[in-house]
RNA sequence: UCCUCGGUAGCUCAAUUGGCAGAGCGAGCGGCUGUUAACCGCUUGGUUGUUGGUUCGAGUCCAACCCGAGGAGCCA
């Protein structure tokens, strides 16, 4: 057996015999002469089996094989432009041809396919080239994400996902029987992170997490990754340098090690090129105000009513993708008004109708990828905030006691995975960005 | 929860005014030395989402329900 290789690593074996491991994804041929494409999880090339250079049983068993089969070949490994596959321009002249397994009738073809269908069949869906190049990028952006933070200082603790209580008290909760009590599936780490920063000063927190809303758009998961910093002695000002800093080393990471299955998802990647810092700062006000005029100067009366608006009133996607069409790059949102956010965001100096928050708008439609403020350090303040927004205060008693002992200034930002992956490759629908994506209507496969 | 669209062969779709349920792809067989979703010939393929109703006759009309998709609200 001659060496086994990745055939994201076949440019290095040019004119050596070597052997891959994988899947038919695809054939075509001739009389004398087949094509076979070959998958093996790093990427797809082209074998060619050409009848008088072969045992007759080798060629007769490379014809009947049916797609998805599992195969062993070797060969020397030849450069040739017409060859298809990822990367593309390489094939492999077979000399032997092993079929571990011959597959069954495999559901689905090189033809187009519905999307439930796609769905009903996730398991092997994503064998499929987008897929795959889809769910590579989503594995670069999460490792990123990591990479960033753990070069910064910032250490990973786990915060649970068996939560007694509202994370935020705002958002629908999947509930789970405890031994004969009700806990919640966590929407968020964050109050746990804020514990966290008081013996480590710099945490994150990186995991699924569970929103019950019924939301049926192609931004909408009820499980869904969200990574999480949380910082000591940070101010609004500071978080919104460290996003700009953290998501441009994620998107260039992606450029750097991802351009094959880019490619293969056909992202015009000119528009992640310019996303480096800083991003455009604005404020809620001025959000506001140019929303309101795009609206007066359109003559689309369904645009005209998706855009209605008052201020206090928080955005909705149809704001958030008219306002993102006038930048090149992801934008902050900042200073939204208290009413529309949650209890504990700091209030702004002298105008407590507006608090500290700040959310990241992705360009071309994706919409809010972060959602961070800096939070309240005062303790009788923080009390105020809880009776006002009639949270049940005994729940939040662990909470309060972080602003008795050591009470900072302290900031941090959620950031939803697989719409940053989402928008990223380019992908219309964020299911895509995930696994075994769990919708409002399905959890199977 | 609300609005819109859809459900016919394994898949993607067609079916005129209510009148014999079809095509392409896939699969099977044969042919072809450079294919890129190859091509050519032959073969194979049906509980029309479910239940009830109208009718001589329903994929088509009516009612209820089920399932899915897109959007709104809410959110990352």
């Amino acid at each position: 057996m001659s060496n086994i290789v990745a055939i994201q690593n076949i440019a290095d074996y040019i004119g050596q015999e070597v052997t891959i491991q994988g899947w038919l994804y695809a054939k075509t041929g001739k009389g004398k002469i087949q094509f076979l494409q070959v998958r093996d999880g790093t990427g797809i090339m082209q074998a060619v089996l050409f009848k008088p250079n072969l045992p007759p049983e080798i060629f007769e068993a490379g014809k009947r094989l049916t797609q998805e089969s599992a195969v062993v070949v070797r060969g020397v490994v030849k450069e040739n432009g017409r060859a298809p596959g990822v990367p593309g321009g390489f094939e492999i002249d077979t000399a032997d041809l092993q079929v571990v397994q011959l597959s069954q009738e495999y559901p689905i073809t090189p033809k187009e396919h519905g999307v439930e269908f796609l769905l009903e069949n996730r398991h092997l869906w994503i064998r499929s080239r987008k897929q795959w190049a889809l769910l590579r990028i989503r594995a670069t952006v999460m490792r990123a994400c990591r990479e960033w933070l753990d070069t910064h200082g910032y250490v990973e603790m786990s915060t649970p996902i068996l939560t007694p209580a509202a994370g935020e008290g705002t958002s629908t909760l999947f509930e789970v029987d405890y031994f004969g009590d009700t806990v919640y599936l966590a929407q968020t780490g964050q109050l746990y992170n804020e514990a966290n920063i008081y013996s480590f000063g710099k945490v994150y927190c990186f995991g699924p997490t569970f929103r019950a809303e019924k939301s049926k758009t192609r931004r909408h998961l009820t499980e869904f990754w969200m990574i999480e910093p949380e910082t000591a002695y940070q101010d609004l000002d500071g978080l919104m340098e460290m996003e700009e800093q953290f998501v441009s080393h994620v998107v260039q990471r992606v450029l750097q090690e991802r351009r094959p299955e880019l490619e293969v998802l056909e992202r015009d990647i000119r528009m992640l090129e310019n996303v480096t810092p800083p991003f455009p700062r604005v404020s809620y006000d001025e959000a506001f105000e140019r929303i309101t005029k795009i609206r007066e100067e359109s003559d689309d009366p369904e645009l005209k009513e998706l855009l209605k608006l008052e201020w206090g009133d928080d955005f909705g996607s149809p704001h958030e993708t008219e306002l993102t069409k006038l930048y090149d790059r992801p934008i902050f949102v900042y200073g939204f008004p208290t009413v529309c956010k949650a209890f504990y965001m700091e209030p702004w100096p002298n105008r407590p109708e507006v608090c500290k928050s700040v959310d990241m708008l992705a360009p071309e439609g994706y919409g809010e990828i972060t959602g961070g403020s800096e939070r309240i350090s005062d303790p009788d303040l923080l009390l105020k905030r809880i009776h006002e927004d009639n949270l049940p205060e005994e729940a939040f008693t662990w909470y309060m006691d972080l602003r008795k002992y050591g009470s900072v200034p302290h900031s941090g930002f959620g950031l939803g995975i697989e719409r940053t992956v989402a928008w990223i490759a380019g992908t219309h629908h964020v299911r895509e960005a995930n696994p075994f994506p769990r919708t409002l209507g399905r959890v199977y496969p």
